[in-house]
DNA sequence: ATGGGACCTGGAGTGCGCTCCAGGTCAAGG
DNA sequence: CCTTGACCTGGAGCGCACTCCAGGTCCCAT
């Protein structure tokens, strides 16, 4: 009813280990998580709601030292807003430069591949006319 | 004359350390690379190809175990050219999907820097209707 | 009561990709 | 002759983000 998760829960939803649900939790992007008379962790909602971004920023590759001064920020109460803004925005514009460079060297790969197809195309083309020419 | 170039001169290119270039060249990412009579390296013409391809694979985070792998298909001969067209579509093929995973994420963010703006302004709107009323 | 499974702890270990360092050589300039 | 600067070597060290492990607890079903 109270809407807690178990740590199995919670790594199957975001693919994480327990291992490193509990280093995340150690490392401080997460509060110290609330636990079961047995001493086992519940995660509640808003934990939940506090990974699904980090796995966002993570998956982004931003750094853990960054992201566990973001969720202080969202320990720190609404008034944060806005420096947790800047740093939303400060990733963003680093992500979208990640990603530019990244469509860069697609390119690049692409024309790499292009001329190995070359290559290989007038390799065969080589054969065939060997052929033609009658060996 | 001999089209060769200093150590110094590479790194600068490439913006890379002259460690990071040893290391390169431990790794089997060049090869043995020819030396001046004082013992300094002197790299050539298709040293500075192939450092241009690593580069760029590199800087889409293709691991140096891999690159070792493909320079040496490099180092094989023409007839490798097959292989190395597997590997680097393969690549492509990681790197198309890595590029859609960011661009994916950066959606996820702009929206919540959206968020946050909109709890801002609402909190603006807010302060302006208490002025409004008098206070 | 016994076995299994989920979870606990603190701390050590791993893999990757560099990065740094001490101590040395070599060539050119003053 | 001496210094300076570019470069050499082998090997140690580092930062990051996990990942693994031994030994233990709790609870539930057989």
């Amino acid at each position: 009813m109270e809407d807690y998760y178990t740590p199995g829960e919670i790594a199957e939803r975001f693919d994480l280990t327990l291992d490193t649900l509990r280093y995340y939790e150690k490392a401080g992007l997460l509060r110290r998580v609330d636990r079961a008379p047995s001493g086992h962790r519940r995660y509640r909602t808003d934990d939940v709601e506090l990974l699904h971004l980090i796995r966002c920023l993570r998956d982004t590759d931003m750094p853990i030292a960054r992201l566990r001064a973001f969720a202080e920020l969202v320990r720190s109460g609404d008034h944060t807003i806005p420096e947790r803004l800047d740093v939303l925005q400060e990733h963003k514009n680093r992500l979208d430069a990640r990603i530019a460079e990244l469509v860069e060297r697609q390119g690049a790969i692409e024309h790499k591949i292009d001329y190995y197809l070359g290559v290989l195309s007038e390799r065969a083309a080589g054969t065939a006319h060997t052929l033609k020419d009658g060996s």
